[in-house]
RNA sequence: GGGCGCUUAGCUCAGCUGGUUAGAGCAUCUCGUUUACACCGAGAGGGUCGAGAGUUCGAAUCCCUCAGCGCCCACCA
C-alpha cells in the first residue's frame, strides 16, 4: 500500500496539526451523557506567574493519560484546565517588574485600582503561554470549560461558601499573632513560611537579678517578666517576686514566673518574654495572662511611642544601637558570636517575618457545625473521616499517614491577606466620620487600613455596600488556597447546581505533586464537603474526588531540585519537546516513576524515549507497506490467525491487554507503559515483524497487532500513534474503542512453533559466538528431531535468515553425525557440521559440570519435596511446579549423560 | 525532638499482597549495512538486592536493630 512517510518520524511536521485536528473536531469537550459514565480530572490549576516546569509537564502527562485510556474506554472524559491567580506570588512578580521601571512603591503611588491594572495584563499575558504550553504538551483538555480563579463566576462561589461559614461562625474576626511580612506587608500562613538557617550573635545581659541571653535585644523595650523553669533551682528562690531595675530607656519594674516551656539548658535558662512579636511568647503570655504591646510597627521599625531614642529605626539598626546603649550602661554581659538560628522567611517572595498581633479572618477548624453521618462534626473531624473511611484513597497509602499527622496538629485557618491581588473579603465595617475622612484624604491606605482594622467595629457580611450609615469595605484579600479549595465544584458551576455538576461532580482523580498535599489537597476536601453539605447534598456526593494521585517531584541528575536559579541543570519542556517530541518527553517523565518518588531526569533519558517512538512510527511503516487497502477495510475475526506465529502474538497480545488494564486501573502507569513498550520491541518488532517477512506474512494479524498495539500505546504518546492512525483508520484513534482481552485469541501452546523457532535460533547464535565462528559467516545446519520438525517446516526460512545459515537440513532422529556439535532445543537436537567450533575435551568438561549443577538442584528440589510441611503449607500451584520442574531437570540431565556417551 | 522515604548491575531506576534461575534503559565489550528502523540488529560481561539478626519449607519483598542519604512537621529566647 502507498505509506510515503519519511523513514524517521518528525515531532514537529506532525505534533500541532494533530493537536487542532482533535481540538477541532470537539474531541475534548465530552457531553453530559446518561448512557455513558462520567470521568471527571480538574487540572490542578498552574500559576498565572510564568512558564510551565517539568512538574508541571509531569503532571499533564499523567493525568491525559487517565483522561485517553477513559476516553477510550467509553466514558465521557472532562478534564477541566485553568489557572490560578496566586495572590501573594503574582502581585510580588508585578510589583518588582514595576520596581524595575522607577515607581518605587507601587501600592502608593498607583493605588488599588491601578495597581490591579497592571496585574491583570501581566496575568493575561502568562495565562496564554501556559495555554499555548498545555497544548504543546498534548493535553487534552476541554478548553471550552476553562476557568481562572478570579472569574467573576468563581469569585460568586467564594462569596457564597465565605457567607454561609461566616453565618455559621465558622469564620471569625480575632486578634491572634501572625506570621507578617513587612516586605509584602502581609501575614502568611504557617506552612508557606520557609525556615532558612543564619549566623547571628546571641547577646547576654544583666537583667535585674538574673542574667539573659537573646538574639533579639531590639524587641526588648518594655519586656517585664522573666520566665524560668519552675525545677530550676538556681532561680526557684525568686520565683513570683518583683524588681525594680535599670534597662534600656531607664528603670523598670519585673516580674519572674515559671513555665514548663523554658529550657534549662539553653544559655542562662532564664529568659524574658515580647509576646507581641514571638509566638511562643504569645502563648505564655496568654497563659499567664499578660500584656503584649506592640514594640515594632508594620513596616518593621521600632514605634516612636515605645523609645523616643530609637523610634523609627529599622530592626537592623535598632539592635546595633540598643546593644551599644547597653554596654554602655554595662549591662553586657558577653555575646556569643557563633550561634546559628532559623529565620521564618515568606515561601513566596522570601521577605523575613516579622510576628505581629493583628486582627485577621480566621476559619474555626473545631467548632462542630457540619451535619456529617448523623453528626455535628467540626471541619477537623470532617477532614479526617474523609480519608479514615475511604471515602478518599490516597495513593500511595503512605501519605494517609502523614495527613492525619497534618489534620491532627491543625489550628484554624488565617484566611485574610493584606494585599490586594485577589478576592476582597465580602465584609463591611462600619466607621466614624472622622475615620473616613482620614481615609478618603490619605492616598496611601495600607497602614491606615490597619490602623482602622484593629479597631473593633460593627462588620456586616456582603458584597454590596450596607445602606444606612457609613461603611468600608474590608480591604484584604482571601488567601489564594481558599480560591483554589473551590476548585473541583466551582469550576462545574457551583453555587449552581447545573447539568455539568449533577453529572461530572464528584472529580475521579485529583493527581498533583506530594508538596501540596496541605496547601490544597485537604483544603480542597475542607471546602467541598462544607459547601455541598450545606447543600444538602448526600455526604459520598460531597467529596471533591475520590482518589488522590500524588507524583513525586522532578530532579535534575545529581538529585537537586530543578529550578530556574540554576539553569544548568534545568530542563525546560519546551526545549525537549523541540528537540526529541513530545511524545518523548512524556514517556520519559512517565516510565521509571513511582507515584509519591522524586524522579531524576536528564537528556539521554529523553532522547532514549525518541528512539522508542521513531521505532513505533517505523515498525507501522514496515507493517503498512506489505499490508493491502483490501486489509484495511477488512473485519477482523478469528478465521484470519492461521499460523503458529499469529495464535503466539494474538496470546501475548491478550495477555498485554489484561496486564496493562490492571496496571492502569491501579495507577501503575510505569508499569503500564513498560509492558506495552516491551512488547512491541520485544515481542511485536524482534519477533513478529521479523518473522512475517518469510512465508508466514499474515498481514490481516500484523494489521490486528498493529492497531491494538497503537490505541494501547495512544495514552502515552498520543501523537505519533495518531500521525501513524491516519494511514489506517476512517476515524481519529483518540475516539477509538480501547482493545478489549478477548478469550478467544488466547490460544495454549500444543505447537510450540514459534517458540521453538526463537529457541532454535537462539542457541545457534550462542553456539556461534561461543565457538567464535565469524558471525558474519554462512554456515551449514542440521535439525533432528521426528515428529517437532514438522512444525517448523513453516519457520525454516526465518531460521536461515536470522541465524544466517546457509543450508539447514530437517531429518527425523536417528542419524546422527559424530563429528559435530550438538545441542537441545526442547526435544529437537540440532547438529551444526561445521569445522574448527569444537574443542570435545573443553565440551566434555562443561556438560559434566552442567550435570553436577543440575544434580545439586535436583538433590535440592528433591528434599524439599519431601518436606511434608512444605507439601502441605505451599500453595498447590507452586508444589506442581516444582514437581514439574524436578522431572524436567531430571530428563535433561538424562540427555547430558547420553550426549556425554557420544564422545 | 516527632514522622516518612530511599539504599537492587558502572549510572538511572522497576520489582504489587513472600514463590521458577532478581529485571529494564543507558553505558561498556564483541559481531553484524539479512526486503521497516544505525534514533538499528544479534550477543556478552557486570548483582552475597546497605549491614546484622529474626520469622518461614522458601526473604530483595515481612519483623527487629544499626548505618548512610534525602524529605516533611514542630521548635530553637
Amino acid at each position: 500500500m502507498d505509506f510515503q512517510i519519511e523513514p524517521a518520524y518528525d515531532a514537529k511536521k506532525h505534533e500541532d496539526k494533530i493537536y487542532k485536528k482533535w481540538e477541532d473536531s470537539k474531541a475534548f469537550s465530552p457531553k453530559v451523557d446518561p448512557t455513558k459514565k462520567p470521568f471527571t480530572i480538574s487540572l490542578p490549576p498552574p500559576n498565572a506567574t510564568g512558564t510551565l516546569h517539568l512538574g508541571h509537564a509531569t503532571m499533564l502527562a499523567i493525568e491525559d493519560i487517565m483522561i485517553r485510556h477513559h476516553r477510550m474506554m467509553g466514558y465521557s472524559a472532562l478534564w477541566v484546565p485553568g489557572t490560578d491567580h496566586a495572590a501573594i506570588a503574582t502581585q510580588s512578580v508585578v510589583e518588582k517588574k514595576l520596581q524595575a521601571t522607577g515607581i518605587k512603591s507601587p501600592r502608593k503611588e498607583l493605588g488599588r485600582e491601578k495597581l490591579l491594572g497592571h496585574i491583570r495584563e501581566f496575568v493575561k499575558e502568562s495565562q496564554s503561554t501556559i495555554r499555548n504550553q498545555i497544548r504543546k504538551m498534548g493535553a487534552s483538555c476541554d478548553w471550552s470549560r476553562e476557568k481562572y480563579t478570579l472569574d467573576e463566576d468563581m469569585n460568586v462561589a467564594v462569596n457564597t461558601l465565605f457567607g454561609r461559614m461566616y453565618e455559621d461562625g465558622v469564620i471569625y474576626r480575632g486578634g491572634r499573632i501572625v506570621n507578617w511580612d513587612p516586605n509584602m506587608q502581609t501575614t502568611v500562613a504557617d506552612d508557606e513560611l520557609e525556615y532558612k538557617e543564619e549566623k547571628a550573635k546571641l547577646y547576654y545581659f544583666q537583667y535585674g537579678p538574673v542574667i539573659i541571653s537573646t538574639a533579639r535585644p531590639e524587641t526588648k523595650f518594655l519586656d517585664k517578666v522573666i520566665v524560668v523553669h519552675p525545677k530550676d533551682k538556681r532561680y526557684k528562690k525568686i520565683v513570683g517576686k518583683e524588681f525594680e531595675f535599670e534597662w534600656i530607656d531607664g528603670p523598670i519594674k519585673a516580674k519572674v514566673i515559671a513555665d514548663d516551656c523554658i529550657d534549662m539548658k539553653f544559655g542562662t535558662g532564664a529568659m524574658t518574654i515580647t509576646p507581641a512579636h514571638s509566638f511562643i511568647d504569645f502563648d505564655l503570655a496568654k497563659r499567664h495572662k499578660l500584656d503584649a504591646p506592640q514594640i515594632i510597627d508594620f513596616n518593621g521599625k521600632i514605634k516612636p511611642e515605645v523609645s523616643k531614642e530609637f523610634g523609627g529605626l529599622t530592626i537592623d539598626e535598632a539592635r546595633v544601637a540598643i546593644v551599644e546603649k547597653l554596654r554602655e550602661k554595662g549591662l553586657l554581659v558577653k555575646i556569643e558570636e557563633d550561634y546559628t538560628h532559623k529565620v521564618a522567611v515568606n515561601y513566596r517572595g522570601k521577605g523575613t517575618i516579622e510576628p505581629q498581633i493583628m486582627k485577621q479572618w480566621f476559619i474555626d477548624v473545631n467548632k462542630k457545625v457540619i451535619q456529617w453521618k448523623k453528626k455535628k462534626c467540626s471541619i477537623k473531624e470532617v477532614l479526617q473521616d474523609t480519608i479514615q473511611s475511604k471515602m478518599i484513597k490516597i495513593v500511595p497509602r503512605r501519605f494517609e499517614k502523614i495527613y492525619f499527622h497534618w489534620i491532627d496538629n491543625l489550628q484554624d485557618w488565617c484566611i485574610s491577606r493584606q494585599i490586594w491581588w485577589g478576592h476582597q473579603i465580602p465584609i463591611w465595617h462600619k466607621v466614624t466620620e472622622s475615620q473616613l475622612k482620614a481615609l478618603t484624604s490619605k492616598n496611601d491606605t495600607s497602614t491606615l487600613d490597619l490602623e482602622l482594622l484593629n479597631v473593633n467595629g460593627e462588620v456586616k457580611f456582603g458584597t454590596e455596600k450596607p445602606k444606612s450609615g457609613e461603611w468600608f469595605r474590608d480591604p484584604d484579600t482571601l488567601d489564594t488556597w481558599f480560591s483554589s479549595a473551590l476548585w473541583t465544584f466551582a469550576t462545574l458551576g457551583w453555587p449552581k447546581h447545573t447539568e455539568d455538576f449533577k453529572y461530572f461532580h464528584p472529580t475521579d482523580v485529583l493527581e498533583t505533586g506530594y508538596d501540596i498535599l496541605f496547601f490544597w489537597v485537604a483544603r480542597m476536601i475542607l471546602a467541598s464537603t462544607y459547601a455541598l453539605r450545606s447543600d444538602g447534598l448526600p455526604e459520598e456526593q460531597c467529596l471533591p474526588f475520590k482518589t488522590v494521585y500524588l507524583h513525586g517531584l522532578i530532579r535534575d541528575r545529581n538529585g537537586k531540585k530543578m529550578s530556574k536559579s540554576s539553569p544548568e541543570t534545568c530542563i525546560d519542556p519546551l526545549d525537549m519537546i523541540e528537540k526529541y517530541g513530545t511524545d518523548a518527553l512524556r514517556l520519559s517523565l512517565v516510565i521509571g516513576s513511582s507515584p509519591g518518588n522524586d524522579m531524576r531526569l536528564y537528556e539521554e533519558k529523553i532522547a532514549g524515549y525518541r528512539n522508542f517512538v521513531n521505532k513505533i512510527w517505523n515498525a507501522s511503516r514496515f507493517a503498512l507497506i506489505n499490508i493491502s487497502k483490501e486489509d484495511i477495510s477488512a473485519e477482523f475475526d478469528e478465521s484470519m490467525i492461521k499460523t503458529d506465529a499469529d495464535k503466539w502474538i494474538m496470546t501475548e497480545l491478550q495477555k498485554l491487554i489484561k496486564a496493562a488494564d490492571k496496571d492502569l486501573e491501579t495507577h501503575q502507569f510505569s508499569a503500564a507503559g513498560t509492558k506495552i513498550y516491551d512488547f512491541i520491541w520485544n515481542q511485536y518488532c524482534d519477533w513478529y515483524l521479523e518473522i512475517s517477512k518469510g512465508s508466514q506474512k499474515n498481514t490481516a494479524v500484523l494489521l490486528h497487532v498493529l492497531k491494538d498495539i497503537l490505541k494501547l500505546m495512544h495514552p502515552f504518546v498520543p501523537f505519533v500513534t495518531e500521525a501513524i492512525w491516519e494511514n489506517i483508520g476512517k476515524t481519529m484513534l483518540i475516539n477509538e474503542k480501547w482493545p478489549e482481552y478477548n478469550k478467544k485469541f488466547v490460544f495454549k501452546t500444543e505447537s510450540k512453533s514459534t517458540e521453538l523457532i526463537k529457541e532454535i535460533i537462539t542457541k545457534i547464535r550462542s553456539v556461534r559466538s561461543e565457538s567464535k565462528v565469524d558471525a558474519g559467516k554462512k554456515i551449514q545446519a542440521v535439525i533432528y528431531g521426528g515428529k517437532n520438525t514438522e512444525n517448523i517446516k513453516n519457520g525454516q526460512e526465518t531460521i536461515m535468515r536470522l541465524a544466517r545459515l546457509e543450508t539447514l537440513e530437517l531429518k527425523a532422529s536417528g542419524e546422527k553425525l559424530k563429528e559435530s556439535k550438538s545441542i537441545f532445543v526442547e526435544d529437537i537436537e540440532i547438529f551444526l557440521p561445521f569445522k574448527g567450533m569444537l574443542d570435545i575435551e573443553k565440551e566434555k568438561k562443561n556438560i559434566l559440570t552442567q550435570i553436577e549443577a543440575k544434580m545439586n538442584f535436583i538433590n535440592g528440589l528433591e528434599k524439599k519435596l519431601s518436606n511434608k510441611e512444605f507439601v502441605k503449607k505451599a500453595p498447590k500451584e507452586i508444589v506442581e511446579k516444582e514437581t514439574e520442574r524436578l522431572s524436567a531437570e531430571k530428563e535433561q540431565v538424562q540427555k547430558l549423560k547420553e550426549q556425554l556417551k557420544e564422545f
